[in-house]
DNA sequence: ATTGGTTTTAAGGCATACCTTAAAACTGGA
DNA sequence: TCCAGTTTTAAGGTATGCCTTAAAACCAAT
């Protein structure tokens, strides 16, 4: 396994899970890397002979079980470097997952685990994503955006996209994980949504709460 | 840089320093990596392109004070995570260099100092190397070594080198940085060494006491 | 059943970083 | 000064991982 084959399983683990459905398009992952069809089309024959991926021509491609269980692998060793980096060394959560890329790539077994216990065995990210556990099963992600919710409801933030022009925006609106806020009003025509935390409101557009996942809350 | 340059580049600072000289030969290199010569004539052509190193041919090669910028902020970032390993993950201190090694090319000059700093900033690794500053400067290495010294002597251990066998046999024989010892005999003839601290005596072999260094203490 | 658009494959290219074999250039000692 | 041995370069090969252009295969809608 090198960087390009590990960058190709984990993002295609990410459209799988993002779009919820088990089969992606090659063209999808080319579009996503900015890469040609002829490129992907390539290292997907590659990782099909590692017995990584499966390929069905004009179907669509999967992970098998060793390829879900690389990309796993993947995405704790990513996360957990994002604990480390803001917990202990004082990053902020908008500016650890360029460093976290590059260092779960370099990360042996042993390191991993020794990090995680250091860091007290964290169950989520910073941004609210589990950390799979050694044998790859994690916490399900909620689904339920503020977009998704009610006038009056009330809702907590317990996990938001890891997508740095939307980490920013919720700094500079003090909005933090595992805040809650109450939806005073939707305006669906104008794509605008009005929260609530104490007494304090703020307007949001429908995109940005698109980005904040979590729970309702009894009020 | 791609890790196979940064790899070439230490490298050559490593031998240079390691020999004391100003310029080391191609096949030195080739032999190091275990690559052929003219592999190595590739890539010292490619870097001397980049700027990184000088050569000139039939005499030797070096490296440009680019290039030594370049090895010196690899061997500040190994040494850094080689502290993390050890004080803060609990690794002892031959089981470090693997993976100080990894780490070392994926840490960004924002992570670096960040952890520096979370170090408390070391000013150096768990084997007595000295960490370079932002600077690059170091202390000096003492390249005195044990078996430098005559009978009578009374030394303190400040450095040793990273090789796993050695460090593996320090542990086992509880030698550790900053101890003192005396020397008590020397036996030229068989190659050995006897060593005492407090009342426990040693026998090691000049080969092993070659690779301790340290200074002389007033006994 | 054909066609138009999508998807895949084929063929050839480029850069990196390694390889082998063999020729050419240089060095230093007799 | 010449020659033997060392050092360097030349030429061509391999695998990875990307590229372009173009042909072939397929799917779905008419």
């Amino acid at each position: 396994m090198n960087r390009a084959e590990e960058d190709y399983i984990k993002t295609i683990y990410e459209l799988t899970t993002q779009k919820n459905q088990s089969l992606i398009k090659t063209n999808e992952l080319a579009e996503r890397f900015g890469y040609t069809d002829q490129s992907v089309n390539e290292m997907v024959k590659r990782l099909e002979g590692k017995k990584l991926v499966s390929f069905i021509p004009y179907k669509g491609l999967s992970l098998t079980t060793k390829g879900k269980q690389v990309a796993i692998r993947m995405i704790r060793s990513h996360r957990i470097w994002e604990v480390f980096l803001t917990e202990k060394l004082g990053f902020s959560w908008e500016s650890v997952h360029e460093d976290a890329e590059m260092l779960e790539h370099a990360t042996s077994d042993q390191v991993l685990e020794k990090l995680y216990h250091y860091l007290g065995d964290p169950i989520h990210c910073q941004h609210g994503n589990p950390i799979p556990d050694l044998k790859g099963k994690m916490e399900p992600t909620t689904n339920l955006s503020l977009a998704d919710l009610e006038v009056h409801d009330v809702f907590e933030i317990t996990r938001v996209l890891d997508f740095k022009e939307l980490l920013v925006y919720l700094n500079e609106q003090n909005i933090k994980l595992y805040d809650h806020y109450q939806v005073i009003e939707k305006d669906l025509f104008n794509g605008i949504i009005k929260i609530k935390r104490d007494s304090e409101e703020k307007t949001i557009s429908m995109k940005t709460a698109k980005m904040l996942f979590g729970q309702k809350v009894n009020s």
